[in-house]
DNA sequence: GTCTATATTGAGATAGAC
DNA sequence: GTCTATCTCAATATAGAC
């Protein structure tokens, strides 16, 4: 079992943090694979035999910072189910609150996001794939629920779904991208807004509706 | 200037051919660092000076590759000129096309895109973003067409490119992971007609619309 | 154009002192 | 926990014969 070395509130990070941090922002520049060791040492002002204690090997850190990140989204996913309101509302926030997350975790995202949709880089194995099932069966949940209370249309949950991640995935992809010209929180909401208008069942029906 | 050297068609591959095969599926499937020049040339059949005569280097091999799925998106980008018929149907079919060629190119496009929102694994520079834009664009003109025809709502153009864009990134993203529940061309139709029907004009107002 | 053989560098990882 | 010094192997790349 790897060793759980919490870290003090305000104090300076330990050489443990300063060697993850320094690992996430290289891993997230260069990659898995084309980031070596001796520059995470370097950058965390340590030497290698400090990381080999902490994290084993190259593959530790990596997976130490995916499961780190992972806790995060999971605790997010998992919160949903407490929240009230309407399913256009419930749905708004969850994405609202994905999104944010996302703009904190950026540097490990992006690295996720080019190991889940791309070559493997020589990481280690890591399930991604059990997050990402969970994220998309909670948004299609809502829509579903959206759906049964007549807020949205009688369409296929599943397309309606993958619009809506559509919208998501788009908000994300230019902030990987392109950052200067970023949607921003407003933006996504007036993209789903847009998808709305056309996934809601309001403006349509000129009389009815909600009963 | 390199060498140009052009297959004689149904002749067998030769070493070049063969070369940016194994190249494109080693990238493909482990990324640029992680894929050793050793590997190639084994997967290819020839020896290692053998690619160090074709491509001059490891990052050579990798430019040519981007260059050529390049030029053929690029190709398709600028046929679109020619096209008749509705805003909305050249916007169909642009994308039906798009997404085809996606999947022909599915090797290099998934190599492309992890580069291009990720992090650049040690390869050399590409400019990814010349097409990138160009696509955008062409989208983003098709959209004010549609607008200026009241095919669409008179919306930010913008965002309802992005909205488009999702799902275009969104059929593309489960081809990259999630081959065995794609969505495929129909699928993408489908998720475009959703969006479709909230950004379209018709259905809205009752009367009216095309004059 | 293609080979064998080799140069050279830098990678991941560890031994053992403090 | 952290260091210096070092091991070992594999990486890119090339020289030079055929």
């Amino acid at each position: 079992m790897d060793q759980i070395v919490l870290q003090k509130r305000g104090s300076p990070p330990g050489s443990r943090q300063r060697l993850l941090g320094a690992a996430a922002e290289l891993f997230n520049s260069k990659g898995y694979a084309a980031t070596t060791v001796r520059e995470i040492v370097k950058a965390a002002g340590v030497t290698k035999p400090v990381l080999y204690y902490y994290f084993h090997n190259k593959e530790g850190i990596f997976l130490e910072l995916m499961r780190e990140t992972y806790v995060k989204f999971n605790g997010l996913v998992d919160s949903v189910r407490l929240e009230k309101g309407s399913a256009r509302e419930k749905l708004g926030r969850f994405i609202d609150q994905s999104f944010c997350l996302f703009l904190e975790e950026i540097k490990t995202v992006r690295l996720m996001y080019s190991i889940y949709y791309g070559p493997h880089q020589g990481a280690p194995f890591f399930d991604f794939d059990i997050y990402h099932r969970k994220y998309q069966e909670t948004l299609r949940g809502l829509v579903i629920e959206g759906i049964r209370r007549k807020e949205f249309r009688d369409e296929s949950p599943e397309d309606m779904t993958w619009v809506i991640i559509g919208a998501i995935n788009v908000a994300i992809e230019i902030e990987l991208g392109h950052p200067e010209v970023s949607l921003g929180r407003e933006g996504l909401d007036r993209v789903l807004n847009l998808i709305f208008q056309g996934i809601g069942n309001e403006g349509k029906k000129p009389a009815g509706g909600k009963k």
